[in-house]
DNA sequence: TTGCAGGGGTCAA
DNA sequence: TTGACCCCTGCA
């Protein structure tokens, strides 16, 4: 592979074991806030669905156990959501010139950048604005529960992301049961915009980041913050630099001062972060909520 | 028990 | 630039 990791196949438990994979930490990627809906279980691994796959991951003598997972789909799929591929050693080196993201690398040393699925991380995120994360996931899981497939997996049921045909084809009323509030009609606009292929995620991607923002502003309920969400955790725009409450308390704290304004912040992320300004913003972020 | 503030922002005026 | 906002939770 080249990225310093190997891994080794067993068909019969449909299992893959990942060694030597450096800056990978299931704890700190999941739980760092930019995924809703990856479950932890009792014995410290994480469930959770892309693609309509299923797959549970779990850290153990220093590797990492994909179950339910077959080779193609780890090569195919598993493998670039779970940013496998990128040289974080190198990413990690040039940040660590600035103390205060060495400090905050040490901590959340093992986050990696997931690459979802763009649908499902534009409504997440229009769903999470203004509002705390035990609610989010909620609202999430009701909205899967309701228009999503079920998948049963370990005896358990699971429930895919609703495509964005069937949210676009609901009304208010069928989305009440979520209690998404004020929320729902942003929903159904993306969705419709989306479906209608007035805004092709995909080919976002390519787009220059600015750009790009700006197709994703077009959608009701999608402001800077929820646009920079979407891009740097579904469109691989690494530059993107979402900055709310918490990111805006540690670099005041920091870096710029109590009077910094939110286009102030914006400006230093870029010129000091650069194209690594994404992944910056997730080590301060996770750090600053996980140490207040 | 009840009431109130505030929350991973955004919209409209 | 400034309130209002659905709903839920934590805390007097």
């Amino acid at each position: 592979m080249g990225y310093g990791y190997s891994y080794e196949y067993d068909s019969a438990a449909a299992t893959v074991t990942i060694s030597n994979l450096e800056h990978f930490d299931p704890v700190h990627t999941f739980l760092c806030g930019q995924c809703f809906r990856w479950e932890q279980e009792e014995d410290g691994s994480f469930t959770g669905i892309a693609q309509g796959k299923i797959i549970n991951i779990k850290a153990e003598d220093g590797k990492l156990c994909l179950s339910n997972c077959s080779e193609d789909d780890f090569l195919n799929f598993w493998c670039r959501y779970l940013d496998l591929n990128t040289d974080y050693g190198t990413i990690k080196a040039e940040l660590s010139s600035d103390d205060h993201l060495r400090r905050a690398m040490d901590f959340g040393w093992g986050i990696r950048l997931l690459n979802q699925e763009p649908f499902e991380c534009l409504i997440s995120f229009v769903i999470s604005t203004q509002n705390q994360i035990p609610r989010i996931k909620k609202i999430i899981k009701k909205m899967c529960e309701l228009f999503g497939e079920k998948i049963s997996f370990g005896g358990k049921d699971y429930y895919t992301f609703p495509d964005c045909e069937t949210l676009a084809s609901l009304t208010e009323d069928d989305l009440a049961p979520i209690n998404a509030g004020y929320r729902t009609s942003y929903i159904i606009d993306a969705s419709r915009k989306v479906a209608s292929g007035e805004i092709n995620l995909e080919k976002l991607s390519a787009l220059p980041t600015d750009t790009a923002k700006a197709e994703l502003m077009k959608i009701k309920g999608v402001g800077p913050k929820v646009a920079d969400c979407t891009m740097l955790f579904s469109l691989q725009k690494g530059d993107a630099f979402p900055v709310d409450v918490w990111v805006q308390r540690i670099v005041r704290e920091l870096y710029l001062g109590e009077g910094a304004s939110l286009k102030q912040i914006s400006a230093f992320a870029k010129e000091k972060f650069g194209t690594n300004s994404g992944i910056a913003q997730q080590y301060l972020f996770y750090y600053a909520r996980e140490n207040n």
